[in-house]
This record gives structure tokens, sequence and C-alpha cells, in this order.
DNA sequence: TCTCGTTTAGTCGATATCGACTATACAGTC
DNA sequence: GACTGTATAGTCGATATCGACTAAACGAGA
């Protein structure tokens, strides 16, 4: 299990990480982060990164430094690491990489209901879900082009090509499903048709009056 | 983009999902979900569960039906979806399946800063992670093994077909990465066993009285 | 020099989430 | 017939999270 961490949004990882390399304010944190494209594998709202420095810094992982002011711009607070904060950077690094981490994809929660659509709507949605990660396959696949031309190493694009790697695990998962529906291979799928043949026009039926009389 | 759902946790997906095919009291649906096995594709937490099933009513989505008292038990509330609620969990279900939604896997965090350790460890704790997943593929073959010997149609399993696919990617993805490693091929390779031999111990040195300035 | 869009830099309040805690009933067993 | 563990059925308070909102400074063009 995941130790349960002082602070517990991956963006107080992300914050510990630059304040590692060197002080920053805040915002620097954002455009930094999203310089380096780290906002596509930590997830980055304004709103959370401000709570997550003020939880750092109560739990005295990170102190503020110096409150600067450049030319009439309101005053900014940059911020330091502390060694407790280096000690948990490491430690909590070290546990992502070693320990698989139970997560609930949304994707997994659609599929345990897809039962709940009749097939022939389950499977248009399933291949126009092909065509969608399709775009986004190839979204990823030129941002890692565009890193490697700024002559980024690999090794600090390598979470971009495990993004790639599931995804193309997904769309091919998802092509092979949609075969196999199509081919009545997949076990159930009479008693799935069947059971919408019936259930479909009687439900609306039903739920009309059954809405009404559950509404009052 | 991801509509904004009145209940956004996926658990009153369930709920809606559980309700639509009769109505149940909250602690029915936790029990039922855990018969099907679909707490590993949602989340369940008692406390959760029921803020969901107020948020639900309050939202017009299920009702309270009546209140049952089996024995001296306290007594519970069993809820009904109403016509909103069936409509309101097509749509969701319609959309899941749909459309793939950008998420932030823990790993993914982590490979964004795996150059902060040093090579030597990354490598020793990626091979850990190997057998960590192969121990979670097992478990998850085993679920589907059992699900299929007591008759359960394939169909109503899916969902843990495709976590294994991602698992089994995984799995490899990690293997290559190491093997990449090892045999000196990862670009950056050079620079960041150089990067750790200097920094390494004086990072330590330093951070150790960096620490004390910081904090005082 | 006026104004308008963009960048910089945040704040705030409403909700959501989760762990820890509570409490009764029943079944088995000594 | 007392005792204990497990299943049943939740509650509550502390945190976390996120969208919507604010607001100054600056550059570019009219």
């Amino acid at each position: 299990m995941a130790t349960k961490r002082t602070v517990p949004n991956p963006l107080a990882l992300a914050v510990l990480a630059l304040l590692y390399e060197r002080p920053m304010h805040p915002y620097e944190m954002v455009t930094t982060m999203r310089e380096r494209g780290k906002h596509e594998s930590v997830k980055l709202r304004y709103s959370s990164l401000y709570s997550v420095v003020e939880a750092l810094e109560r739990a005295g992982l990170i102190v503020p430094r110096e409150t600067e002011r450049a030319g009439r711009r309101p005053e900014r607070t940059v911020y330091a690491i502390t060694e407790a904060g280096r000690v948990e950077f490491l430690d909590w690094l070290r546990e992502l990489v070693r320990v698989p981490e139970k997560e609930y994809p949304r994707f997994m929660a659609g599929l345990s209901f897809l039962a709940a659509l009749p097939p022939s709507e389950a499977l248009s949605l399933l291949k126009e879900r092909i065509q969608l990660l399709e775009d986004r396959i190839s979204r990823v696949r030129g941002g890692l082009a565009q890193g490697r031309a700024l002559g980024v190493p690999r090794l600090f694009l390598i979470e971009h090509e495990y993004e790639l790697a599931l995804l193309e695990t997904e769309v091919a998962w998802v092509h092979a499903l949609v075969k196999e529906i199509e081919a009545g291979t997949i076990e159930g799928l009479h008693l799935w048709e069947l059971f919408h043949s019936w259930t479909e026009p009687v439900a609306v039926e039903r739920s009309r009056e059954g809405g009404r009389d559950e509404l009052r």
C-alpha cells in the first residue's frame, strides 16, 4: 500500500522536484513545468498549487526565502526546499517508481457497465473512441518529436513514451473488442442482444410512468 | 472535454447502474458491488458512498423509497432511480465509453522525475516494480479465472481484461526500459551518471548544512 | 496617449473525499 | 449464559480540490 504523504497531491512532488534544483516562486513553478511538459504527467491547477505550497510550508518541507518584487509587479514569495523536503521527495519518488498503485481509470468504470448499452450502440461508441485515441496518440507523438528536435535527451521525455505505450495498447485492445463484438464471438452477446431487444422499448415506456411515480 | 456531472464521483455511476436494476439500500450496494467485483473498477469507500447517495438524492437522480427494518437492526433507506437518473446514467456511460479522458497515473509522475535518482538505484527500483507488477497480473488473472469458473459471461468481466492488457503493457515497457539502461543505450545516460557521481555525495553533505540554514 | 488583449500572479468559497470512529445484532463457543 | 469476533450499517470532522473570480503591468496598435 502507498504510504500516506504529508501533502498527498502529486503536484507536491513536482514542487519539491523543482525546488530541489533551485529556489523559485509559485508562478515560476507553473511556467517551468509547462516548458518541460511536466503538466502532462502531474495535474497542475493554480489553486491546487497555492494550497500545496502552503501545506508544504506548514509541514516544514519548504521554506519561504524572500519576497521579491520585479518592477512594480505584486510581490512574490520565493521558496526553497529543506532537508526534510529532500528526504520526502526522494522517499516518495522511490515509492512511485517501485510500487504499482491500484488505479481506477475512467474507461474501466465505463467498461464495467457496458452491458447497460445495447450492443449496436456500444459498438459505434467504441469505434468513435478508436478515432479519438488515435488523435491523442498523434498529439503525444508530436510532443515527443518536438522535444527531441529541441535536443531534450530521451531520459527527460521517458514518461511520454510510457503514456504512448499505454495509449497504443488501449487502441489495440478496443479494436480487438470491436472485432469480437462484430464477429459475435464475445460470450454473452446473444443474451446481451436479447435483453436489449425487450427491455429497450419497455424500459423507456415504464421509466416514463415510473419517473412520475417516483417523483411524486 | 468531459462534461461536468452533477455528482462527479464515478461511484455515483455505479449507484445509478445498480438502481437501474432494482431499488436497494446503500449497504446492499456495497455488497453487490463486491460480489460482482465492481469495486475493482470503481473506488468504493463507505463514506463516499453515503455522500454520493445524498448528492444523487438532492439532484433528483434517485429517490428514497421506503425505510425497512430487518429484525431489530437499525433501519435502512431503500433508494430507487428516477427517470432523470436513468438519463444521466446512460449519458454518462456513453461519454465514458466514447471519450478517452486525460489521466495522470502515479507512475507517470514518478517517471517524470526519474533522473533525480542515481541510475543504479532507478534500475533496482524498476526491477522490483516488475516483480510487483507480475504479482498483480497473476491476481487479476486469478480473478478472471474464478469469474469464468462461476459461469460469469466474459461480457461482465471485460473491464478486467482491459486492466490486464494495461498491466501487461506496463511490465513489458518497464522491462524494455531496464534493458536499455543496462545496455547504456538510453540517451542521456552518460550525463545522468556523471551528474549523480558528483552531486550525490556533495548534495548529501550540502543538504545537511543547507537544511540547518534553511530551518534557521 | 488611449485602450485593449495578454501575461503575470494570485484568492476564495463551495464541494468532494477519506480515514477514523461508532454501534447494534447475531453466531459460535467455552 | 457470558463472552467474543464478525457482519451489518452507518456518521463525522478534517482536509483536499477545483472552478470561478480578481487585478495589476505591459506591449502594440490606433
